[in-house]
DNA sequence: AAAATTGTTTAGGTTACCCTAAATATCCAA
DNA sequence: TTGGATATTTAGGGTAACCTAAACAATTTT
């Protein structure tokens, strides 16, 4: 048995940590609003979430500076995501889901799931490091490698990049990006960038790829690793 | 689809429905302490929660007299004994849960699970009609053949039964009954009873079985089928 | 530097679900 | 048939998580 004293967290508690260590991880404290945004929910709510949490020791807050995992907060926050993320490789790789209908069933799974459930489905699925989107698994004991990748949207014309991760939350743009063929692994050049944020012009595939183009907020939704030279 | 114009219902209003159903399958309508003694619960909470259901027509109450399921009271407890029975022959059949295992996990998952997820398992499993305790999978459009089985407490001694169906909820005495060799499909004959609601002496298992007795209170989870002649 | 905008918190309210203690209804037995 | 035991409901509270509207703080603009 591993050692475990937590106290059991609510399933709002969960997604609340869980959003505010995927905001922290882009940049700064997380902030109420953002959180609010996130989570669909006033920023009324989240400021009473915020003392809640602080009493709990899960986060520290500084009044209208923003919001800062503890590492309880932090552990709790990737057991969730490692909860989620496993759920998600089992759901397609054993029960057929498709790529972009995994992730609501995942949300509520994840709350339910007991430790051993999860863990079987881990070991079922060979301990998998990332699952389908591309994003990292943490381990049983709090560590995931988060790697800094740029986006799409960061890329300058002439780059040639592999897909390493995309946003999972938007079945729709899962769909549209899956039609693309950008999921990761794919090979992507950049061809063109229109100004202002506009769309962007890419090759896709090996050697037999196709043109298409997409607009700068979808691209900021896809992850990438610039290629070695060859 | 099929048709599901369910307003979605609350875990714990699952539960009571589940219980009711439970209750009433046995015999008359469900009273308050009995579903009180079942979810562990205060009586006085389970009166507040019987008014909320009849408000949206999922029992009717009356006062005082106990309560019974609606049409679609019982469709919705229906529908959360087969999500509950299919996860439990999952668990077993497909991540390898013991027998006595499986019970706690299936009651926060069928919560949770949607309908595609629960659908996707049982066509996996061959669509059974039964779970690994002996009971009856409910259909999709809401139909269980609800066998009138008697218990091992109301067989007479001498008598040959097949063991048809155990109760599920407590780990520990599955545990027990499985050392027993008492589970679906075993063979039982009652060597002797104890007067006064005492031990029940039984032969359990085919040709080469083993003498065992158990005590009247868990005799009568155990159902049982008399055996035809032979 | 004052004003306006934006972001955050407080005040006050709601709903679901649970509790204990007290009141009330029903049932049974003397 | 009455008195006690048992079952049920009502009264009054509590907590978690949400909400809107109003107050307040910080930042940005003019």
């Amino acid at each position: 048995m591993s050692a475990a004293p937590t106290p059991a967290l609510s399933a709002p508690v969960e997604d609340y940590l869980k959003a505010i260590y995927d905001l922290e991880r882009v940049g700064a404290p997380a902030s109420t609003n953002d959180i609010a945004d996130r989570l669909a929910i006033s920023p009324a709510s989240v400021s009473g979430m915020m003392r809640r949490l602080a009493e709990q020791r899960l986060i520290t807050h500084e009044p209208y500076r923003g919001v800062r995992l503890t590492g309880a907060g932090r552990t709790a926050a990737l057991r969730t995501l490692r909860r989620h993320r496993i759920l998600e490789c089992y759901l397609i790789e054993v029960l057929g889901y498709e790529w972009d209908g995994v992730h609501d069933e995942a949300e509520r799974l994840e709350h339910a799931a007991s430790d051993e459930l999860i863990e079987r489905m881990a070991a079922r699925l060979g301990n998998p490091t990332r699952d389908p989107h591309g994003a990292p698994i943490p381990t049983r004991d709090g560590r995931v490698e988060e790697a800094r990748l740029r986006t799409l949207a960061d890329v300058v014309v002439g780059e040639h990049v592999r897909v390493r991760r995309v946003q999972d939350e938007d079945a729709e743009r899962l769909r549209y990006l899956a039609e693309l063929g950008i999921r990761p692994g794919a090979l992507v050049r950049i061809l063109d960038r229109a100004p202002y944020d506009g769309p962007i012009t890419l090759w896709v595939g090996e050697s037999a790829g196709t043109t298409r183009a997409i607009g700068a907020g979808l691209a900021a939704e896809v992850f990438v690793e610039p290629l070695g030279p060859e």
